[in-house]
DNA sequence: TTCGAATGATAGTAAAACTATTACAGGTGA
DNA sequence: TCACCTGTAATAGTTTTACTATCATTCGAA
């Protein structure tokens, strides 16, 4: 895919835009990595500033703490799998077709490769699949909600749903159906790597395969009944 | 339902059973309160013990660390969600009937009151709702599982999973649809209370009918086709 | 009555999560 | 060329969190 495209993130989420300097940017890319190795509790901007060669005060510059950063980073995932079921399904009529397509990106957002340089997708999908859903269970969730930092969720989720409502018109449940398949992806695919009794698909090294074949069962059994 | 119940759960999750003594009961009784009034990031030991009047370093004789307090009330309440489901299927044959049970459970956890005095089972509902993925979603999630503190969850949705089963017996993913039926609860409820969009129920104060109802939609058009 | 376990009181440490101040380097506009 | 403005760095400080340690007290069991 192309080199230079910008994801569009609402401007409340930084301080300054990380995606329009060198150290923006170095921020994004080695936040990525350095969550990935310690988990969100663990990192901290201290650590940050340390592994990317900064100090603190110039991290704290671009975002006002890590709940912002990571919500950033999840935020732009969503825009990322937005973007990517938007050109994988351009040209597709067949609305069948298209959710399978979703579904695909659900599971895959990180086949593509490589975008953009400073984020790796790969471990990017990792941090959504292990802390994506931190960012919207905390006290501060309708404040956020109110200043619009879970648009893109939103609007990725009544994408889905109009694919939806376009294969079955009378299904009464479509925006529950489509982010309960974002979230379920997530949730199996960490079932399966860390508590596999809890599920029954296998998922090994970034094979997901079993998981895209579920959530097409899940999904085409709701909807073609 | 009957006073005096004890809740078994694995012992590797407290210091101390709270459950044998007063002050580990008060502990109980004011974490429920304080991390459902402060969201579980501003919680910690020394507001508790402020809160009920005893000392940081008597709570810590209990819990380790506030992470651990959390996963002892989750495992509490995946343990009071299978009793409840227990009794409640007890004569019961049709196993249509009894996944309705579960369902109903499963988004009412809290309507049988008062069971054990030391515990709000209606706000831990809505910790668990809020904050109950956080504790598997941890760098030492593997470390933890290995040492049975996740058993509890397993137990359960192995129950729910034995019931798919006897619904459908070909039916090939009832772990997962039975992780996903109580994942799903949570979250759409979390939606619908947070950020409408995500979802097409609607739930206003303690009435989650319509939860329960979708539930049931998406269970028993998956089993039977 | 005395022993010991449970609790309380107090104090202290190390790290986390910021905030503030000053300095400096590089380009910009007058 | 000089004043200046922006981005970054360096340093140092504050408050809060997350513990740990020590010792005193209390209260029931032996």
């Amino acid at each position: 895919m192309a080199i230079g495209i910008k994801i569009s993130l609402n401007e409340g989420l930084y301080q300054r835009d990380p995606q329009e300097t060198p150290l923006g940017q170095k921020i994004i890319k080695h936040s990525i990595l350095l969550i990935d190795e310690l988990g969100f509790e663990a990192f901290n901007f201290k650590k940050l500033a340390k592994r990317m060669k900064s100090t603190e005060a110039s991290v704290y510059r671009y975002f006002e703490n890590k709940h912002m950063l990571l919500l950033y980073l999840v935020s732009w995932y969503w825009e990322w799998v937005s973007y990517l079921i938007d050109i994988h399904t351009m040209n597709i009529d067949d609305p069948k077709r298209c959710l399978k397509i979703i579904i695909e990106n659900f599971v895959y957002a990180s086949k593509e490769n490589p975008s953009i340089e400073y984020v790796n997708e790969n471990i990017l999908h990792k941090i959504i699949i292990a802390e994506g859903n931190k960012v919207y269970h905390t006290k501060s969730v309708d404040k956020e909600n109110q200043e619009g930092f879970f648009t893109n969720y939103k609007k990725l989720v009544q994408k889905v749903s109009d694919v939806i409502v376009k294969i079955c018109s009378d299904f009464p449940y479509p925006h529950a159906l489509a982010s309960n398949l974002f979230e379920m992806a997530n949730n199996q695919i960490y079932f399966a790597q860390h508590m596999p009794r809890l599920t029954d698909v296998v998922v090994e090294d970034d094979n997901f395969d079993e998981v895209e074949k579920m959530l097409e069962y899940f999904a085409f059994s709701l909807l073609c009944k």
